[in-house]
RNA sequence: GCGGUGGUAGCUCAGGGGUUAGAGCGCCUGACUGUGGCUCAGGAGGUCGUGGGUUCAAAUCCCAUUCGCCGCCCCA
């Protein structure tokens, strides 16, 4: 019997793998130069902390959870997305004192059972950064500041965040209110699956993609003519920081986001060329869910970002790194005494240079092929000779050139003609 | 959940009812017994996604199923 990975999940595979840890490192760089901790939470969760946190009307609560019944009679689900574990954290542990800014970040895998298509799957990996206890505008901008950074540090460029306000509770009601009485009428003809949707949450006809929705809605009641006073100042405020920061940015006031935690300024980043799940990544305000998960009122912001989808965009745009060989060194050994073949490898690794061997003991033509393909920098051949010697040859494979060495000053020269190459 | 499209060697693909299913790349071995890349000569490797059906005969036609890809919904 032979087995898949599963439906919507993926292996990273030894040539990928480097750039996941680069970028993960480049995250962490980015994160610790702004002052955030990391944190790392459970990959399951009570499924009541989603249920609460994000709100019973979203689809992913809906219809996109992995939740199952442990052996105990526990629900218990797969987290579909990093921020409510987070801050569940943050309140168990009181990792936040009263009058203190905690800032967090997290890199973890995400699970949610949709359809699979390109830039979307059901086990996915996202980074994200939660600054809590804040209220200023200062820190919606660093938020947003840090996750345009973030994709500048990994080489993407033209890239601007698309920000808008939900404003406060009140206005945000008053203007559904106003969206829906202007968009019933436009709606009749569709699907009632999909009026039921708008009647629960209006807002998200608002980045549907179908065009003549589209249009239909070019008329629509705009979001920010109806913040409240404070509201208006706040993200007007935003836009100030991120200006003399020369944050690139667009107001869009059809970002609405899909979850209910959601008040106050939302922003995505979006890529072109990487499928139509196109958003790169999605955050905000969110001052309402410290105390709808049992913790004390306390206002936060943050963003959650796609590990995959960033890749892609590192792939269409050209910028993804390309790495040097890890190898420094392929020993090939010419001698029946591998014991003592093996020895000298071991010192050289146990000095800290990176050696590899043919553990088969092929044909000398095989084990330079071999050494070739490694990408090793040198080959150092040890045969009868060498071992009653104590000399040997280290030859570097980019021009064939050799080199003598000892066993004393093997570690040495090793380091020396692998700098040079 | 809905619609479209595809699955043949490790990879990229050809073959679209008729004997032992092919190519390129990759892999392995060798070309005077301890030296790679280039060249040459050999070689290994395939349940033709899976299950059923039609047929004298199925990789090829039909049905189902699964997985991928593209889109919708929604999101990272």
């Amino acid at each position: 019997m032979r087995f898949q990975a599963p439906r919507g999940t993926e292996d990273v595979v030894p040539n990928e793998s480097r750039t996941w840890v680069w970028l993960e490192q480049t995250f962490r760089e980015l994160c610790h130069r702004y002052g955030y901790s990391e944190v790392r939470t459970p990959t399951f969760e009570d499924t009541g902390l989603f249920t609460r946190g994000l709100g019973e009307g979203t689809d992913i609560v809906n219809k996109e959870m992995y939740t199952f019944v442990d052996r105990g009679g526990r629900s218990i689900t797969l987290k579909p997305e990093g921020t409510a574990p987070a801050i569940r954290a943050y309140v168990e542990h009181s990792l936040g004192s009263q009058g203190q800014i905690t800032k967090l970040f997290y890199v973890t895998p995400i699970f949610r059972y949709e359809r699979p298509q390109k830039g979307r799957l059901r086990e996915a990996h996202q980074t994200g950064l939660e600054l809590i206890g804040a209220q200023t505008p200062e820190s919606d901008a660093e938020v947003i500041e840090m996750s345009v950074r973030f994709y500048e540090m990994l080489g993407l460029r033209n890239l601007a965040a698309r920000i808008n306000s939900l404003g406060s509770n009140e206005s945000r009601k008053t203007y559904r209110e106003a969206l829906l009485e202007h968009a019933r009428p436009l709606l009749a003809d569709l699907p009632t699956e999909f009026r039921e949707r708008c009647e629960k949450n209006p807002l998200r006809i608002l980045d549907s993609k179908d065009e003549t929705l589209r249009e239909r809605l070019t008329d629509a009641p705009v979001i920010l003519n109806y913040l409240d006073d404070e509201s208006r100042r706040h993200f007007e405020a935003i836009q100030g920081c991120l200006s003399a920061l020369d944050i690139p940015y667009v107001v869009d006031p059809r970002i609405v986001r899909g979850l209910d935690y959601y008040t106050g300024c939302v922003f995505e980043i979006h890529a072109e060329g990487i499928g139509a799940q196109s958003a790169l990544c999605g955050g905000g305000r969110y001052d309402g869910l410290i105390e709808e998960i049992g913790g004390p009122p306390t206002p936060a912001v943050g963003v959650a970002m796609g590990i995959e989808r960033a890749l892609l965009a590192l792939e269409v745009s050209g910028a993804a790194p390309a790495f040097e060989p890890l190898l420094h060194l392929f020993a090939v050994c010419l001698t029946e005494r591998h014991a003592e073949f093996c020895k000298i490898v071991s010192q050289l690794r146990g000095q800290g240079i990176r050696v590899d061997t043919d553990l088969q003991f092929r044909s000398a033509k095989s084990q330079f092929r071999q050494a070739d393909k490694s990408g090793a920098s040198l080959a150092l051949a040890i045969g009868d000779d060498e071992l009653d010697s104590g000399t040997f040859k280290l030859k570097r494979l980019a021009d064939g050139a050799e080199f003598t060495s000892t066993a004393d000053t093997l570690y040495e020269d090793t380091l020396a003609y692998v700098s040079r190459s």
